[in-house]
DNA sequence: AATTAGCAGTCTAATGCTTAGATTGCTAAT
DNA sequence: ATTAGCAATCTAAGCATTAGACTGCTAATT
């Protein structure tokens, strides 16, 4: 445990290395927090700090910087803070300027917050357990080429070429859609595929194709995701020397797998959480911190939405824009599926 | 004019470079290409080479490496490479595995591409001068909430929510599409803006918001694209001291302007193009060079298949995997608008 | 017992010097 | 026109030196 004051001079450590980025001396502490003790007293209490793991130095005689235990602390500690109304009214602002598309509003999300942390900006789409179709249309393209069509709830779209024996007409087309969506409507996949008994074969193909693309939208696992500020990983201080940091974060993003690295196996419902560097998963992003929150209707469809960037990160800031802005996408998403939001869910 | 030898020379220094990543040194000349002179003809040569501006030095007495001039002759000389058939088989799998869907091809092209060639690769989607209305869907969400479903011709699929005044039920919905649908059926744009007289204020809102989604697509000039092998920019050698090149670059992609920038205004017609540092339109890639085909139908819908990579890049692997690529595009965009396809556009 | 002043000790980062190695430029010979 | 040979040039690495920034420690102070 640590006395008040151990905690003092950690959290003005802390705040002070995430501004600098260069080690913090026992001098800057005396004056840069509101402690009346010299120096020296200082550079005892660093010694207690460093040997119980919440700090460390580069060499011998400098300056400290925060270990990821250190910066736990500082997070723990830190007060809620709001994000600035100018802010919340231009992030309203934009909102409503886009109209009304899922993809349009996530794309924004994405951009708008890594913009505003100057960090790199994660989210990901809403995911139900299991899809619910919700319409289907097939289209004819060609002789015997047509495009299928599946809406799934929440106003997900999907499209997918089926190519049939001999030719179809779209007149036939549409009545057999119209059939599918008479006896598939508001069914998942598992309740469509006990029902395929008796289907004429142009039903058949046309079922199959659903059912494949149903089934590819139920482990679809967070893959699709808004992705904005991969720039900043490119700017920060602590970068030009090691760069090979960037890479990992780079490669991981290329390789669709940064989304599985940084959202937690259990991510608790309600609020922003904070994961520092090696307490991630995934030891690629052992160097960077993750804020991160759901967004959603819990049970139904959630996302995620979330900030990755260097354990040196704007905490306070960063936890607040990540805050609204899963508010803000909490009342987008249930007008998309129709639903009442629970009052704690709606932006103040 | 540069005699057969100068030319040859440089052609070495320039196949040198690009492997070694280095400076040439004239040494390196003699033993490394068929010429029977000395290190000091050569070295003659070379300062020819340089006061012409083909090639430059980093300091006084060092090798030389190649400007874009020297590029662009030994790009121009290249002979035609054919891409082994080893990899034409690989491909020509991987296209069959992903399933009739426009959007999974373009990124499975900008993938395969971005790892064959181990640098940036950008696909736009093939686009049409005006866009044809194939066919419009209105789905009711709730009560006053409807999602309309766009299909224009080539099978681009667009969504768009749409908030009516009172409610609306599914049938009503229904048959307004349907009428809808028999009269805008195959017109553009500005051909369906003639005809919106007498509509009733729900037809009106839904047209409305169909212009307008037109408009929007018409006007996308290539921002939707399909990116890969951002990463690759990090691992060049000549990146690790003067990284600005790579934020540059990175910076256009998360701005959205890489396509603006690498596309030539004037691109021609059939045939892969090579863009060389400093010719390159944009300032910000003036240290990259672009490989880039168009592909799809000409005068009907076409995109660009590109890699954007430093000027020191494998440029006869590159133009092949472009070439062969686009030709494989070719014959996919061709099955989306019901098309045959010229012979010259064939794989072989 | 906790705090502090003061100073020696430690480490970095910058600067300058030296040297080995690579490569050219030049000159004179072929 | 080509080439051998060598001096001149430049880099990169290693080493020493120095200024400056902090700490660690000790002894004095509260």
């Amino acid at each position: 445990m640590l006395s008040p004051r151990s905690e003092t001079i950690l959290k003005s450590i802390v705040a002070q290395y995430i501004i600098r980025a260069a080690p913090v001396s026992s001098g800057s502490i005396t004056s840069g927090s509101d402690l009346n003790v010299s120096s020296a007293t200082i550079r005892n209490e660093m010694v207690r700090l460093e040997r119980e793991g919440y700090i460390t130095r580069p060499h011998h005689s400098s300056g400290s910087i925060p270990l990821d235990k250190g910066y736990r602390i500082y997070v723990d500690t830190l007060d809620d803070i709001k994000l600035p109304d100018a802010e919340q009214r231009m992030i309203n602002h934009l909102f409503h300027q886009v109209e009304g598309e899922l993809d349009g509003w996530l794309n924004l999300a994405a951009t708008l917050l890594s913009q505003m942390v100057q960090n790199v900006a994660l989210v990901t789409k809403p995911k139900t357990d299991a899809c619910h179709l919700k319409h289907l249309e097939v289209i004819s393209l060609q002789d015997s080429l047509a495009l299928l069509i599946i809406v799934f709830q929440g106003a997900k779209v999907r499209q997918q070429l089926i190519e049939f024996e001999g030719n179809i007409t779209q007149e036939e087309l549409k009545s057999i859609a119209g059939e599918l969506n008479d006896a598939f409507s508001g069914l998942t996949k598992s309740e469509i595929s006990k029902k395929t008994e008796g289907l004429s074969p142009v039903e058949k193909k046309i079922t199959e194709c659903l059912l494949k693309e149903m089934e590819a939208e139920d482990n679809r696992q967070y893959v699709e995701s808004y992705l904005d500020g991969l720039h900043y990983t490119l700017n920060q201080p602590e970068l030009t020397h090691n760069y090979g940091q960037a890479l990992n974060l780079m490669e991981l993003v290329e390789q669709r797998h940064l989304v599985k690295s940084i959202v937690p196996s259990k991510i608790e419902g309600g609020g922003v959480q904070v994961v520092i560097g090696k307490e991630n998963e995934t030891e690629s992003v052992h160097d960077y911190s993750v804020v991160i929150s759901e967004y959603g209707l819990p049970g139904e469809a959630t996302g995620t939405i979330s900030v990755v960037g260097p354990t040196r990160m704007q905490y306070a800031r960063t936890i607040a824009t990540v805050n609204y802005l899963s508010l803000v996408l909490n009342l987008l998403v249930a007008k998309l599926y129709g639903k009442e939001i629970p009052v704690e869910f709606i932006p103040d």
